[in-house]
DNA sequence: GATTTAATATTGTATAGATATTAAATCAGA
DNA sequence: TCTGATTTAATATCTATACAATATTAAATC
């Protein structure tokens, strides 16, 4: 196993720029709305030409992480829900705008020691997490049962959050910077404590989404949702030039 | 009603040298593989710099649509699969991928006269389809079940080709180009005739894909394929750089 | 004080040229 | 015929500069 972490250093020099102020953005160092040291700066810093940091600046725009104006400068964009899967995590959202009334009902939140996951292939070693039994409801009517786990070495703010009446989904799309996901989605029949859960007859089918969020190299959170099937579509558009 | 097609021309040289060349892509006219014409042969055709025929076409790289390489020069990419849930239309890659052998059998395959479709909102009318029924299947049991209407109006060459041993689906990845796409993605009972085609009991969960398939501004395809909740996943992944 | 006008900072676009990097093609030598 | 060195065609990167577009700020005017 030859694998030290593949040195990704960048050979080139607006490479290197943008993968510098890309880091300072996913290490939430500077975080949404910051303002970003105009070009003029960044040449003099770097000791290159103006053009050179344009292209990096203008690559980080062209992915959405930075937002420019003319005159106004350029500031990080605050996280965009990215797909309508991704949006499945706000499913609060999601549920008001249809008009419903969301509801929310921590069942179970405690502190776990470190443990390994076998999501995916291998077991990675994760640490202390913080775990919430949640359900969901429409009018009242409950559509969705979740069991997150959210890392305390990546979130450390999220021992001390109160999960309440904000469902940890939602506190977490709002204090913690860029990440990326896995989803493995999938039908499965209702187990009698979702059956009860969901108050749905046993078998009956459920869409079942398993998500991990990274930010960088650590582990955020993974959820495990399990939807009415009768309730919930996940709908999700892509294309060579989609979300540009 | 005022929206006479509101006339993107871009206001930029280099934009406008970037979407001339992606619509010789996105209609066809330029294949997968064809070799596009070198950085100083388009300066001379455009009358502009280096440097801007550079930023088209490097923009036109960074979206996938085409393959930059010193020396070898510039070629149409191929459609790559986008994510995982756009590996589903390539059932049979992910059968064969497992080791399995995978199995193919149309049940119906016949013309269809315009219709107008429902999907989504508002219905647009359609021209002339193909439509075809057919079953999966990974080692001689039945996993997907699948209709899919293939337009004539987008794909005109789909009239003659030969559905009985090639899946519709490996037939268009192969001869259409870059798409769009809009999945809807939902758990479902197995219905009677589901049912007995995957050789399952009725009302079994499966997993509903719906794929509407767009070129440009036509409707290329619309699928729907029921796969046997015990037998598929889907996985997905994103972030701000994936698939980059 | 409100409104218009001008100055200014910042990014966007484009040019011209230099050099580096890569990989295909060609050719020389064994 | 194979191998290895050399040429060469193409993209990649970088610099320096100029001007354009635009939003903010400051000044001027009513």
């Amino acid at each position: 196993m030859h694998d030290h972490a593949p040195d990704h250093r960048p050979q080139t020099l607006h490479a290197r720029i943008r993968v510098e102020i890309e880091a300072r953005i996913l290490s939430g160092e500077w975080p949404p709305g910051h303002r970003i040291p105009p070009e003029t700066e960044l040449v003099a810093t770097y000791g290159c030409s103006r053009m050179t940091v344009n292209k990096a600046m203008s690559s980080l725009a062209a992915e959405g992480l930075i937002l420019r104006n003319r005159r106004a400068g350029t500031v990080v964009a605050r996280p965009r829900i990215h797909s309508a899967i991704l949006n499945i995590p706000d499913i609060r959202a999601k549920v008001e705008e249809r008009g419903a009334t969301y509801g929310y009902l921590a069942l179970t939140d405690e502190l776990r020691p470190p443990c390994c996951v076998h999501l995916g292939s291998e077991g990675h070693h994760l640490g202390r997490s913080r775990f919430i039994r949640s359900v969901h409801s429409s009018d009242a009517l409950p559509v969705m049962l979740e069991d997150r786990h959210i890392f305390l070495d990546a979130v450390p703010q999220a021992e001390r959050a109160d999960f309440r009446a904000e469902p940890p989904g939602t506190w977490l799309v709002a204090h913690v910077p860029w990440t990326e996901a896995e989803h493995r989605i999938a039908a499965i029949a209702a187990e009698p404590l979702m059956a009860r859960t969901l108050e749905i007859a046993v078998g009956a089918p459920c869409l079942l989404v398993e998500r991990r969020t990274w930010r960088g190299t650590e582990t955020v959170t993974i959820v495990r949702q399990v939807f009415r099937g009768d309730a919930f579509d996940l709908i999700a558009r892509f294309g060579p030039n989609s979300e540009r």
